[in-house]
DNA sequence: TGTACATCAGTGAACGCGCGTTCACTGATGTAC
DNA sequence: TGTACATCAGTGAACGCGCGTTCACTGATGTAC
């Protein structure tokens, strides 16, 4: 959207490498991620097909730094509403809500087989994300400590991230849910911490 | 396992397509379902590369089978616990161990875009593994009804199957969940219905 | 018990396609002087 | 303010590969008589 439009191709492109990231994005919203070729996004960016090997290396160099960039962005979500509403479901809601805005993303991320893993940002990213839901976790009125904390933030992270899978899979009735998945999503969240 | 073994390799196969079947299962967990291709399972029944196309069209009708194939069994595990438990709990606890020992059906099963998701059986099948499902949800102490029934529903199916997608994915701590996910799972689940 | 024949599961050669990778190259950019 | 040069982002032709699909075929099976 930004830069890449309008006037003057020039032999050197200015931001491919966040070129080539937008059109992955573009891509795995339409055919999904494993069928992402760096030919196709080449074509996208309107670049020679070896381009996208200068800055990525292969496909999971590419998906690896897609995948840090959502951790990162799903950090700061995360974050930013535990700061503002100090509830762990709202907490949650933001979760949810970042799977569906960012869907391709989050397809990206939760498949490590996708990516390298040990890629040092990111492993730093997965943290950073990591760390922001304990921080909701820790706004609980009931305040768990210790390993108990840990399995309260599992069951968190396994109830949001399981609702948001499935309604990407397209797998809940829609007389249930209908077209809004935050506010159904709201009330199965409730069930675990009625505030 | 059975049949395809030993001796006398004939003209004809005696079972492919089920052949066919066990062969994607293990390629499936050696290279994931999206990097299937059905001259590899041609390759692994020892058969002609173009007698997949014989049973299942293509790749997609063979994922759908596949698919269909997941359904019924998780329907036939949850009914069975259901029926000897009376336990959500024990439900979900069957639910993540069909994930764990069936991970290829299982990734197959919640990826609509491999499989024709009009196709009868597979319809069919879904619809069986949704009313198990929906017969644990009404073992219930608090005994749900109505929408309230289906939310609950909704948070039993989402908490257990978020667990065990994040396993799958290898997004659990292992100091949390060690490696036996299924004790972890059931504390995990615990915290939504505390029998 | 034996023969003829229809059926159909599986064969194998051929095709065209899109992919990743390599590599000598070219053109823009920015820095040194 | 101007010139020379190093750097490196992006090019484009070439390659080999595995794939899906097609199609005339062949061989096993079972059924009719």
């Amino acid at each position: 959207m930004a830069g890449e439009s309008s006037a003057g191709r020039t032999y050197h492109h200015g931001d491919l490498r966040r070129a080539l990231l937008s059109a992955a994005v573009e891509a795995i919203g339409e055919y999904g991620p494993t069928a992402l070729s760096l030919r196709d996004l080449a074509r996208r960016a309107g670049v020679s097909h070896a381009a996208p090997a200068h800055h990525f290396g292969d496909k999971a160099g590419l998906l690896t730094a897609l995948a840090a960039e959502g951790f990162n962005t799903l950090a700061d979500d995360l974050s930013q509403v535990t700061r503002e509403t100090g509830s762990l479901l709202e907490t949650g809601v933001a979760y949810l809500r970042f799977a569906i805005e960012h869907r391709a993303h989050f397809e990206v991320m939760f498949r490590p087989d996708l990516h390298r893993s040990d890629d040092a940002e990111l492993v730093a990213a997965q943290r950073r994300a990591g760390e922001a839901l304990s921080a909701g976790v820790a706004t609980l009125p009931a305040a768990p400590s210790g390993l108990d904390a840990r399995f309260a933030g599992l069951s968190a992270w396994s109830i949001v991230h399981g609702f948001a899978t499935l309604w990407l899979a397209g797998a809940l009735p829609d007389d249930v849910v209908g077209p809004d998945p935050e506010s159904a999503g709201r009330v199965v969240l409730q069930r675990l911490f009625p505030d």
